[in-house]
DNA sequence: ATGTCGACCATCGGTCGA
């Protein structure tokens, strides 16, 4: 079973391919991130007609999340992260599919730092694993998936010292990723890459793609059992090279039935 | 230092978020 994360950048400016890459990989389940379309405006019509099911939390311009399941549809289990009844922005949606609990995750980018928007996303952090932890305890199968914004070690990112000011690499977002781990749960792609060198995301501004100036910031974020069962993982990198792509790659892993 | 892109409001450019 493949499932994979894929931060579209935008659903109505993606889809055709959005579409292709289903077609191509044939990912069972598709966790997707900043959807920016309305709940009305997704185009859940298309996804029927290509054969997967689904289900999704919109917000008009950012934002968005959505969980597509091939053959089937996801049974929502939550929509939005527990602990704020504030925070509107959608950003977290949990579902059961194919024995496994689900979440797509787009975890706040918290640029710049420091300020309010730094202060949500460590808050936000904090609700994150209060969740992870719940469904821990409860010992149900899980798999995390999402946009993190965070570049978890120095290995992640092209050059050691780049973005060393930003969001994505403050010690407190880092602390906060490790947490998750120390809690027990598996980085796929750490995991099965420790020489790091794997990237997920390229700016589209000066010429990211082309110098291969990339970091990891998509993750897939498994519970033990789940993590016993990982065979394979990596990044569908040529889909990040195509026409009108978005700045982010796929990203999958594969589990023994 | 900068380089791009999508959504939106409301046009044909500016603003926001990334």
């Amino acid at each position: 079973m493949r499932i994979a994360t894929y931060n579209i950048n935008g659903v109505k400016a993606r889809l055709p391919r959005l579409l292709e890459w289903l077609d191509e990989t044939k990912p069972d389940i598709a966790c997707l991130q900043e959807v920016k379309s309305q709940d009305d405006g997704f185009p859940v019509g298309e996804f029927e007609r290509a054969g997967y099911g689904a289900i999704w939390h919109g917000q008009k311009s950012f934002n968005g999340v959505a969980i597509l399941a091939r053959n089937a549809k996801p049974v929502e289990a939550q929509r939005a992260l527990p602990g704020d009844p504030e925070d509107e922005h959608a950003r977290y949606l949990e579902a059961d599919v194919f024995g496994l609990r689900v979440a797509s995750i787009y975890l706040p980018n918290g640029n710049p730092q420091p300020g309010p928007k730094f202060d949500y996303k460590l808050k936000w952090m904090q609700r994150l694993r209060a969740r992870a932890a719940e469904l821990m305890a409860a010992e149900i199968p899980a798999v995390l998936a999402g946009d993190y914004n965070v570049i978890p070690t120095p290995k992640d990112i092209w050059s050691a010292s780049a973005m060393l000011d930003d969001a994505l690499r403050q010690p407190e977002s880092i602390a906060a990723y490790r947490t998750l781990l120390a809690e027990g749960w598996t980085d796929a792609l750490a995991t099965h890459y420790p020489q790091g060198g794997v990237w997920t995301y390229w700016d589209f501004q000066a010429g990211a793609w082309q110098r291969d100036h990339g970091f990891r910031i998509d993750h897939l974020l498994l519970s033990p059992v789940v993590a016993d069962r990982l065979i394979a993982c990596g990044v569908d990198k040529d889909h990040r090279g195509r026409e009108k792509a978005s700045d982010h790659a796929p990203t999958w892993i594969e589990l023994a039935a």
